[in-house]
DNA sequence: TTGAAAGCGTTACCAC
DNA sequence: GTGGTAACGCTTTCAA
């Protein structure tokens, strides 16, 4: 038998719209009743159908607010394309996303966003942000509140969130140490990093997995220098360059963060061939560079899987199909070579 | 302004049961009316709204077919869960799910098998099959006829079908060969295959991807002999044994289809480390391989997310919100060593 | 051949 | 505090 609003009222003896009421926490209720009806509710195993809901609310659509530092970051156009799909699968069923972008990680910036999404009147977020007490603090009370807040793509330390959306960067960091040392090399690994932040807990993540990886494997190998590219391509190359200047013997830069393009350049000017480059995540230029070999794999965390899921997390929970504390959902850590761009 | 069979009965001047006749071509309706309404709904672009679709139609579900040769072989259970996953996803939307599981690549069994889920009134079909003159046939009829027809895992050559939603086998024999480039070795390759079938399209595509791959990337290579498990763990293991006794300079285990534990046992029992095997896919004794390090890497191709998306797709074309002709869903190729597992 | 009306499960609103 | 009712978009049935 079908669990419904209509038999769930029937079940305790009120109206629809007592129950309506009492699963929407819109007060008016006598305790006991709203007691006794949650009772019910649980024991019955109550799901709200989401066609009736889609049908009944289609004037006030489910707003979902999307955070994402996107401005000037090529790989968050793929992270949209998914949230793009999301909402043409659910639109129908009363979906509507707000995304606002920003550039970099500065924390007001940061802070700022979620209030403007906030006054959108957005039902539930998508977050895709720094890891700040202030932000945690924002984060806690909206949770606290009742509203889903899903973390995208970053997720932020000791916070009360519904769910993490995003790859795991350590078993990254590990699959290139992996790699590395499947490759049998004659001279022992001399690796330049070039991280975007030593901030950013993603990028210290992948240097961390590639280490205890390659280790693991007994593979012999040396950080020879750590420097950061603020995600700069300009940056990026200068550093570069200038580090292979003082270090010759470095033959392999692994690039945890945007910038990857700078790292490219600056092999190229090189002219030599035996150093290669390993990144992550595959924008336009990452692919050019893997075609000429000067990239010898990236890997990568499919940003599009991740705003669709991102936004479906949301609206599920916005829907009552998912609790306001549910699994994170992880992406595959893929590795792209020439062969399978 | 949205456009619903009201907006459209109104447009045209006649009611929503006759606009609703027309849209689902139930006769008894003037041909002259007929296509002035059909033109009406192609000008605005009319798309059936699921939530009152469902609602509406709750007491007759969508009914979608679901054939598999599941039975005695693992692989086909993660498919499983992402049909699993859909039906979770959809069934308050009106989806229903018949999956008949099969043994084999006989074609009267998966002929009978067709029947059987037609006979049961599914109205869309996902069919993992054989590549088979009476099996195209049967489609092209069905299609022919309105059915949504999606081929699933293995798709067949020049058939009248909706869409095929599986792997790109030739890419994925081709990132063997990317990967084994990389992995420069001593000694040129010397390569048993062990395939599946040397009837099965997707089994040739890998090895001739990897053939094309490596001669490509210039690696010394040969293809000692191939040999045929007909996926089966026992034969796998025989023959591995008997050609590694004949040909002793074999350094390398190309493995297609199933028959990856027959193969891990034969090169265990050999105790010859220095021999390693490549395989396709995930199967719990894959990943123990892989540990072991006898598997060195293993291409997957998100089965759970082919079923998933198979259903998904047959549904969307149930609904109207896909046409009976769609672009395929290639999944991912994706490559898993020990630290991406 | 066509129109009118009921009903699917939910929510919003107004009256009690 | 609570119940009744209309409305969402669609399909189905019955009557004309």
């Amino acid at each position: 038998m079908k669990v419904t609003v209509k038999s769930l009222a029937q079940a305790a003896g009120v109206s629809r719209g007592t129950v309506d009421r009492v699963l929407h926490n819109r007060g008016a209720v006598k305790p006991e009743v709203a007691q006794r009806i949650r009772t019910l509710a649980k024991e019955f195993g109550y799901v709200p159908n989401r066609a009736g809901r889609a049908l009944a609310a289609s004037k006030t659509p489910f707003k979902i607010g999307v955070l994402l530092p996107g401005i000037g970051n090529l790989f968050f156009d793929d992270v949209k394309a998914g949230i793009l799909k999301a909402v043409a699968d659910y639109s129908d069923l009363g979906l509507e996303v707000v995304v606002r972008e920003v550039q970099g990680y500065e924390v007001n910036t940061h802070a700022n966003a979620i209030e403007y999404l906030l006054n959108k009147n957005c039902q539930a977020l998508c977050l895709s942000t720094v890891d700040d007490p202030q932000i945690r603090e924002r984060i806690n009370a909206l949770t606290q509140s009742g509203m889903p807040v899903v973390l995208l793509n970053t997720d932020i330390s000791a916070v009360n969130r519904m769910c993490y959306v995003g790859s795991d960067y350590k078993t990254a960091g590990a699959t290139c140490g992996g790699l590395l040392s499947m490759c049998r090399h004659q001279e022992p690994l001399k690796i330049l990093v070039v991280t975007g932040s030593k901030l950013m807990l993603g990028h210290n993540l992948r240097i961390e997995g590639l280490k205890q990886e390659l280790t693991r494997q007994g593979s012999a190998f040396e950080i020879v220098a750590v420097v950061e590219s603020n995600d700069s391509d300009i940056r990026a190359q200068e550093l570069t360059l200038q580090q292979i200047k003082v270090h010759p013997d470095i033959n392999c830069v692994y690039v945890t963060g945007a910038g990857v393009q700078g790292v490219g350049a600056a092999l190229i000017a090189l002219e030599r061939p035996e150093i290669f480059a390993i990144s992550f995540d595959e924008v336009y230029t990452t692919r050019e560079l893997l075609q000429e070999g000067i990239i010898k794999f990236t890997v990568c965390q499919q940003p599009e899987r991740q705003g669709y899921h991102a936004v479906k997390r949301a609206y599920q929970a916005l829907t009552g199909q998912l609790p306001l504390k549910t699994e994170d959902f992880i992406t595959d850590t893929i590795i792209k070579i020439k062969a399978n761009l």
